[in-house]
DNA sequence: ACTAAACCGGATGTTTTTGTCCGATTTAAT
DNA sequence: ATTAAATCGGACAAAAACATCCGGTTTAGT
C-alpha cells in the first residue's frame, strides 16, 4: 500500500538482523528469509541494497552473515531503511498525481492529505530501530508473520 | 504512493466530469484526458470501470459522453471512486506486510501506522465529491495538472 | 589444501501495472 | 440513409515490480 513489497521485506529483515546483532549473532540470508517469511533469492537482492546504502553490513564466507552495530540503532530511523529501497519520501508529491500541487495551488484533496503526509513523515523520521527492537524484546510487538 | 496511477486518473477524471455535469454538460473521453493530462486510451478503460461500478454514467453515440447527476454528489465519497479502481481500503492490512498484525499482536510499526490509517480512512469517507467541486468552483483548489 | 557455508552479481523469468490499437456499436444531425 | 462523434470491448505491447537461477568469490574450520 504505502511501501513496496520489497520495502516491507527490508524492514522486517532489518528488524530481525538488529535483534540478532544485539545478541551478538550474525544472521544468514537463509535464517532471515525463513524468519520473516520472504522469498530467499529476492531477499538476497534487497539485503544487498541495504548493505550498499549502509543500513546493514555484511561479512562474506563461512560464519559470515548480516549485522548492524547496536550502537547505531538509535540513530537508524525507519526513514533510512525505506529510503534505501523505495527512495526518499517526497513530501511534495500530489496524492492525485498533479504536477504542481502545493499550499499555493492545492489540488482538491491537498488539505485532507497533507495531514496524512505529515503523519507519514513523522513516522518515518521519529521511529528508530532501537525503539522498534525494544518493543520486540519486551514482547510488546512481534515479527512472526 | 497511496493510490495507483489509474486511481489518480480516476479521481481527476471524476472531478472534471462532475464540474461539467453541474454546468449541464457531458464530458467526452477526449476532453477529459486533455483536461486532466492522462493517456486517452488508458483513461477510457478507467472510465469504463467507473461506469460499471456506478460512480459515473455514460451515454453512447454522438453528443454522448460521461456525466454524474449533481444530486448524487454530496453522497459520492472519495472512498467510492477509490474503491472502484484500487478496491476497498483494507484497514487491517499491516504496513510491513505481516499476515497477523492487530492491536492484540501488533507489528513494530503498528502503533505509529494506525494513526495514519485512520487518517486515510477518514479522508476517504468524509470527502464528498460535492465538497471537492465547491473548492474547484470557488477557485480555492485547482485541477490543471 | 580442501570443503562447506556464506555473500555477491548478472542473467533470466513471471506477474502486475500501465498503456496502445482497432474494430464494433450506438446515436444525433444532416 | 449517410455520416460523424462518441462509448465499448478485446487483444496486444511496454514497463515496472516481484521473483528465481546459477556460477563466482570469500572465508572459517578441518
Amino acid at each position: 500500500m504505502i511501501f513496496s513489497k520489497a520495502c516491507e521485506y527490508a524492514i522486517r529483515a532489518t528488524l530481525h538482523i538488529a535483534l540478532q546483532s544485539i545478541e551478538g549473532n550474525r544472521s544468514s540470508l537463509r535464517d532471515i528469509s525463513a524468519e520473516i517469511g520472504s522469498p530467499e533469492a529476492y531477499t538476497s537482492k534487497i539485503l544487498q541494497q541495504l548493505v550498499r546504502s549502509g543500513v546493514i553490513s555484511s561479512a562474506k564466507g563461512a560464519a559470515g552473515g548480516f549485522m548492524i552495530e547496536p550502537r547505531r540503532m538509535n540513530r537508524l530511523m525507519l526513514e533510512d531503511i525505506v529510503a534505501a529501497i523505495d527512495g526518499k519520501f517526497d513530501n511534495d508529491l500530489c496524492v492525485i498525481g498533479m504536477k504542481a500541487c502545493s499550499q499555493k495551488h492545492p489540488c482538491p484533496v491537498h488539505d485532507q492529505y497533507k495531514h496524512i503526509k505529515s503523519g507519514i513523515r513523522s513516522m518515518l523520521q521519529n521511529t528508530s530501530l532501537y525503539e522498534m527492537c525494544n518493543g520486540l524484546k519486551e514482547g510488546r510487538t512481534c515479527l512472526n508473520f
